[in-house]
DNA sequence: ATAAAATAACTGACTAGTCAGTCATAATTA
DNA sequence: TAATTATGACTGACTAGTCAGTTATTTTAT
């Protein structure tokens, strides 16, 4: 369940055959988001996963029991690197709150929304219903440390009198919410009114800062 | 295409076997509703749409010509009622502006957040890149009058005074961002971390029109 | 070194099952 | 009775997952 820290890899020589192993298990996983992106995950054809990994079908069972322990573990290894970078965010030298917003709300725009990421993000608002474990996985993994880190800053704010003391029910979630909706509109509705990722970010932080504003 | 509106159901007399055709239909619509809600597209059964309707398959297909058109027209029929009430809001007896934005967001949430209509929402975001023309549809019929109606409110509150002029683009998105994210969060995470939608929706407004303000 | 033996990784044809859509038959309504 | 509407068994295309056999790499023996 929460094997997101490696084995501890402590300088193995590598022999040539363990190599290849990690490289077709990366490839598999970068096919996987690319199939599941695609399409979903239902319509998703292992065939196509395979195709995409230049492996055969067969190679991928030697590599995942399943097709939902595939769905699960791209998710998982696409979130791992974040998740280290969200804690380093939380222990922060102090700056101001404003600044300390601004750079965390920079962090998820150039790290989530801007990457292939937001297509987990779109991909887990979609099957989480169907994949209970994965959104729980989720929530306590990416969502609860993203959300520490912004309590922390609004707490800092409110200190430093930086902030007004709004004790919101969801504020966190209110605060994030532009991004989210940002990503989404990018993956669904953006051929047909595009969206400027920049210009958005300067509106949503304005507007954010503003509404937060002692 | 924009077959949004009845064929002028003049007070046609509705014979019984025209009512039954109409129940059907209806009954038809909901379980679609129901049964893509509970696993999105790809994994829907016909049968199981069928069965919920109580209904044979056959009949399914005396209704609608296949799987996608169903769909379609499930998210349509769900939407055309809310579109007229959206139309209503653009044109409003002149209350404040502030007023005015929190009606509309309360339209908003007791409409769509806290019926069944918000898991098409989900399934649009979902489904919506494999069915570019219902990710269409939904644009130009839902989105962009709602867009209308908050830009107007804003205009009207810029004018006023009780807003200020931040010209941001994607600020309408920006403002209802909060909303779609309470929607999309009682369907995926609430059961680790649930929302009170009451609750939430105070602070939404709190900290929108405190961003808005002049 | 070199070859032979052992092991690990890979392949793709195959199975068992699923499901959208059809159609011959039955039931209902006019 | 004739016309319309409904049924559900059936078909055929499709796919997750398997496994007997093949190929590549590593180890051991000479």
């Amino acid at each position: 369940m929460n094997d997101l820290v490696e084995p501890s890899s402590d300088e193995a020589p590598l022999s040539r055959r363990e190599q290849q192993k990690e490289e077709k298990n990366k490839a598999l996983i970068d096919a996987a988001l690319a199939v599941f992106s695609r399409v979903g995950f239902a319509a998703a054809k292992m065939d196509d996963v395979a195709r995409e990994a230049g492996v055969s079908k067969g190679t991928v069972y030697l590599y995942f029991d399943s097709k939902e322990q595939l769905f699960e573990e791209m998710v998982k290894a696409n979130m791992a690197p974040l998740m280290t970078e969200i804690a380093e965010n939380l222990a922060r030298p102090s700056i101001s709150a404003t600044e300390r917003l601004k750079a965390h709300m920079k962090f998820f725009y150039t790290k989530i929304l801007n990457t292939n990421r937001r297509q987990i993000m779109r991909l887990i608002m979609a099957e989480g219903p169907n994949f209970p474990h994965l959104a729980e996985f989720y929530h306590s993994n990416v969502l609860s440390r993203g959300q520490a880190v912004i309590k922390a800053i609004i707490q800092q704010g409110i200190d430093s009198g930086e902030f007004r003391d709004l004790q919101g029910h969801g504020l966190v979630q209110n605060i994030v919410a532009g991004a989210l909706v940002a990503g989404i509109w990018k993956l669904v509705f953006d051929p047909f009114q595009p969206l400027d990722l920049d210009a958005y970010f300067d509106t949503h932080v304005d507007l954010i800062l503003n509404g937060l504003k002692a």
